[in-house]
RNA sequence: GCCCGGGUGGCGGAAUGGUAUACGCAUCGGACUUAAAAUCCGUGACCUGUAAGGGUGUGUGGGUUCGAGUCCCACCCCGGGCACCA
């Protein structure tokens, strides 16, 4: 079965064996089994034109030795792949050649299959899926049916970036320095109609859900922050003029209302014009202009380094002590947070300190600082002052006490509540775009959504709507049965002109009769059907983003054929969530935060079996050019594996990749040291087989190893079990080099040795471990064997180098018995020749003495 | 500005508070060879000394400890994230 090479020509067997795998589907998880379950899920890849790197090859190449170490251990193990095929490249792609994305994206494809599996990973290839495919997508737009049912997704007039030039919409990170990424035109902010997903309702679950999942640490914080809970106070602040209501403000420093000074409304809050008193007219308008023109990124960087703002000429009540406090407009109000306005407190607020000092507004300390600060506002805790009105006095309190004072009274005024406030925003989920997931969504008239809810149970409590030149527009989904809605050819992917994606220019698909009960539709043009079921409707133009499909794909590896759902709740049941995830920390918010919140609502429709998708995560780290800095085609710093793999073959680049340092770091590629691994390999290969292809006459049948080399086998064993347990793949290879340095120098070896060490080489190097074993004889596939168990009897030292310190100081060591006594370990210390001149003339004081490690003898 | 992560030989890196530099690369010397490649053996932080040895060394400065790369405090540098969120 093994190959017939007489060197180690890696051209010849790593092939082969591939195919090997491949014809027996060597890794195919079982459906139902006694063993232990092993969900081991790599983030899926964008299949790119430009072919998988060296960077997907580290993340893939450390879960791939997880997987082939962990079936060894006994366990059934799931290893799938597929691909995050939708997205703007295949995009832009097609526009240029005017090919039909799907076409490029299945060549991309077809490329990123083959270099997977010139790789050798351990995939299962019979659930490969991919986010483009129809029968994958029906269960993306299923999932928004849900989200749409519950109440989850709204539409909503948002900013974009809009290139008149282009007569597109662009994604953020195709403007650069306020120009179009493609062809350096300038852009502004248009508002469109968008699609947006109520994520804000599950805020606190998300930040919840955090304490139970094992994640690195500065992920979780990253979402935490994201997620940026905090807790204050909402108030009520009387407004002057009684007829315009009342003015809701949220502070997290409700203990500091009586040092108000004045209050700032964001320039787009909607009192404004009302608040905006004739004197103040164009000097409030001007301003609301240039805030409106600036974009957010402006916004902030410009602003950060200046405040800037205008008085309404209008007034405010501080509802604790009856105080009349000027309101101004400034853009260091954001409308999207809060309530969009604020009460200023400059001698407790860095920021409003600033604002108040600039337009000359009174300050009044609230809070009594430390008699050494010297700062201007002080935001520490210490009693308050000056805080007493009425039935209310804060003065003397600290900050945690003062608030709940504050809260208890205004509550009891009803004039604000305790409350929750947090940063996240809801979820931008349209694109003006062909390639993603159409919405199953069709838009009627009022008169017509009426007409189809008494036909449709599974309409959401309020319809979605919006309107446009005065006319209502409701959503109304696709019936279930109706999935997938696919996407029409079109004549041009360029955008229509209008900011709605190239779908608004297909009109036989995009202006229909639509039948309510099936979803079932026929172009306008022609006749209505009849039957009450039928309406004239005009399809949804945008697009899902690119993060849809790659929020639920986990769910899917686990029954990617089952038509009748996204998973079978057997296979949900029995497979739970990936036991490990794996991928780059550049997904540690975004795509992370969207998965979990879909998982969260499928939990609650009782879809899913557990709250949270990825129980435990682990980031692997970037490979750096040999320049040390990123990879790019620029720079021409790219490693291709293709090359790799042709120079040295895949098992080197394998075991390179995971021997470069620890998987989670950042380092550089270094094509030296490849050399290094290379030559590792063709060690082992001499080990096991002579010049002439045969079993190396070293090898014994009959002879025993000496037992320093059993013991370091059964060692290495441990050790690189150990290790890959953790992810800790460079220091287990540094063992087996270890190890096979030892073999090298034994003039004679038992073959058992050799096929033991191969099991541990094989989830590492597996094609040079199939050879090897095949050909010395071991009893089937490496990859099907069991993973050698080591005997803890053997690992145990009778003997320990203990070593002799004098005040901390190395001065010798000797080889002791472990079980010696400290008094014994002394006395062979002190004749010891390194260590006696040091104890001359000198008193001992005391002696340390940590068993098998170290005697410190503490002198004068 | 705030929150993380990290600074160890010429290089990538290793090290439950207990011999700092495992393993690999590079270097230099040697063996084998007509020669080269491959392979093998040795060398491999700095200062001092013929040597044995002694001293100093894990970004900088302090501290805790019998003993610190590891723990604590302050600072410097690099990388990542957030950034007027009231």
């Amino acid at each position: 079965m093994a190959t017939h090479c007489k060197d180690y020509d890696f051209r010849q067997i790593e092939p082969h064996w591939q195919t090997f795998w491949q014809e027996k589907h060597a890794f195919r998880a079982e459906k139902s089994s006694t063993k232990p379950k092993f969900y081991v899920l790599d983030m899926f890849p964008y299949p790119s034109g430009a072919g998988l790197h060296v960077g997907h090859a580290e993340g893939y190449t450390g879960t791939d030795i997880l997987a082939r170490y962990k079936r060894a251990r006994g366990f059934n193990v799931l290893h799938p792949i597929g691909w995050d095929a939708f997205g703007l490249p295949a995009e832009q792609h097609a526009v240029k050649t005017g090919t039909h994305p799907a076409s490029n994206t299945q060549n991309n494809i077809v490329n990123y299959r083959r270099q997977i599996r010139a790789l050798g990973f351990s995939y299962e290839w019979e659930r490969e899926v991919d986010t483009t495919d129809p029968k994958y997508f029906r269960w993306t737009q299923w999932i928004f049916l849900q989200l749409f049912k519950k109440g989850l997704a709204y539409v909503d007039e948002r900013p974009v970036w809009w290139c008149p030039e282009l007569c597109t919409v662009l994604a953020n990170e195709e403007v650069i320095d306020g120009k179009s990424e493609v062809g350096g035109f300038p852009v502004e902010r248009r508002n469109l109609r968008q699609w947006v997903l109520r994520i804000t309702a599950y805020a606190e679950q998300l930040l919840d859900g955090l304490k139970e999942v094992d994640w690195p640490d500065s992920t979780k914080r990253m979402q935490e922050a994201w997620i940026g809970r905090s807790e204050g106070a909402e108030v009520r602040f009387k407004l002057e003029a009684a007829a315009l209501g009342d003015l809701n403000i949220f502070t997290t420093r409700p203990d500091t209302l009586f040092g108000c000074t004045y209050m700032v409304l964001a320039p787009e809050h909607p009192l404004v014009p009302a608040l905006t008193k004739d004197a103040q007219h164009s000097a409030v308008e001007s301003y609301r202009k240039a805030t409106a023109a600036k974009s957010d990124v402006e916004r902030m960087s410009e602003a950060a380094k200046e405040k800037s703002g205008v008085f309404t000429g209008s007034y405010a009540i501080n509802p604790v002590n009856g105080a009349r406090v000027p309101v101004w407009i400034a853009d260091y109000v954001l409308m999207g947070y809060g309530t969009g306005a604020i009460m200023a407190v400059p001698a407790q607020d860095e920021r409003d300190w600033e604002f108040a000092k600039l337009y000359a507004l009174p300050i009044l300390r609230t809070v009594q600082p430390p008699a050494d600060f010297t700062g201007d506002a002080y935001t520490g805790d210490g009693p308050a002052i000056n805080s007493a009105h009425g039935d209310l006095s804060l003065n003397g309190l600290h900050v945690a006490a003062a608030k709940a004072r504050t809260i208890a009274w205004l509550e009891a005024k009803q004039a604000g509540t305790h409350r929750i406030n947090y940063k996240l925003r809801d979820w931008l989920f349209s694109r003006q775009r062909y390639w993603g997931e159409p919405f199953p969504i069709v838009w009627v008239s009022e008169v017509d959504y009426r007409q189809a809810a008494a036909l449709r149970p599974d309409l959401p409590a309020a319809p979605v709507t919006y309107v446009e030149g005065g006319v209502t527009h409701c959503a109304l989904p696709l019936p279930e049965m109706a999935l997938p809605l696919v996407l029409p050819d079109v004549q041009s992917y360029l955008p229509s002109g209008t900011g709605e994606s190239p779908l608004a220019n297909v009109t036989e698909w995009l202006e229909i009769w639509f039948n309510a009960e099936n979803g079932a539709a026929i172009p306008a043009s022609q006749p209505r059907p009849a039957g009450a079921a039928w309406l004239r409707a005009r399809r949804e133009t945008n697009t899902m983003p690119q993060w849809a499909g790659s929020c639920w794909y986990y769910l899917r590896f686990l029954d990617p054929q089952n038509p009748n759902a996204l998973a079978s709740q057997a296979a949900l049941q029995y497979w739970d969530v990936p036991d490990l995830y794996v991928g780059g920390s550049e997904h540690a918010v975004l795509h992370l935060l969207y998965a979990r919140f879909w998982h969260k609502v499928l939990y609650d429709l009782g879809v899913v079996p557990q709250a949270e998708p990825f129980k435990k995560l682990f980031h692997h780290g970037i490979i750096l050019g040999e320049d040390g800095v990123t990879m790019s085609k620029s720079r021409g710093n790219v490693v291709n594996p293709d090359d790799i793999i042709k120079s040295y073959g895949t098992d080197t680049l394998r075991l390179y990749l995971m021997f470069l340092g620890p998987l989670e770091a950042m380092k550089p590629w270094n094509p030296k040291g490849i050399e290094g691994v290379h030559r590792f390999l063709q060690k082992v290969w001499r080990e096991c087989l002579g010049e002439d292809g045969g079993a190396n006459l070293k090898i014994s049948d009959t002879e025993s190893d000496p037992p320093e080399l059993i013991k370091l086998l059964h060692e290495t064993i441990k050790k690189t079990g150990d290790d890959i347990e953790d992810l800790r793949f460079n220091t287990s290879i540094a063992q087996m080099m270890i190890f096979m340095n030892a073999v090298q120098k034994t003039p004679q070896v038992s073959r058992r040795t050799l096929l033991t060490f191969l099991q541990v080489l094989a989830p590492f190097a597996p094609h040079i471990a199939e050879e090897l074993w095949a050909r010395l004889g071991g009893s089937g596939s490496v990859s099907e064997s069991c993973w050698p168990v080591y005997d803890a009897d053997l690992l145990v030292n009778t003997m320990v180098k203990l070593v002799f310190q004098v005040n901390g100081k190395h001065r010798g060591d000797q080889l002791l018995p472990v079980s010696i006594t400290q008094d014994a370990a002394f006395e062979v210390a002190k004749n010891h020749e390194r260590v006696a001149p040091h104890l001359l003339g000198k008193s001992v004081q005391r002696i340390i003495f940590v068993p098998r490690k170290i005697l410190n003898i503490v002198v004068s």
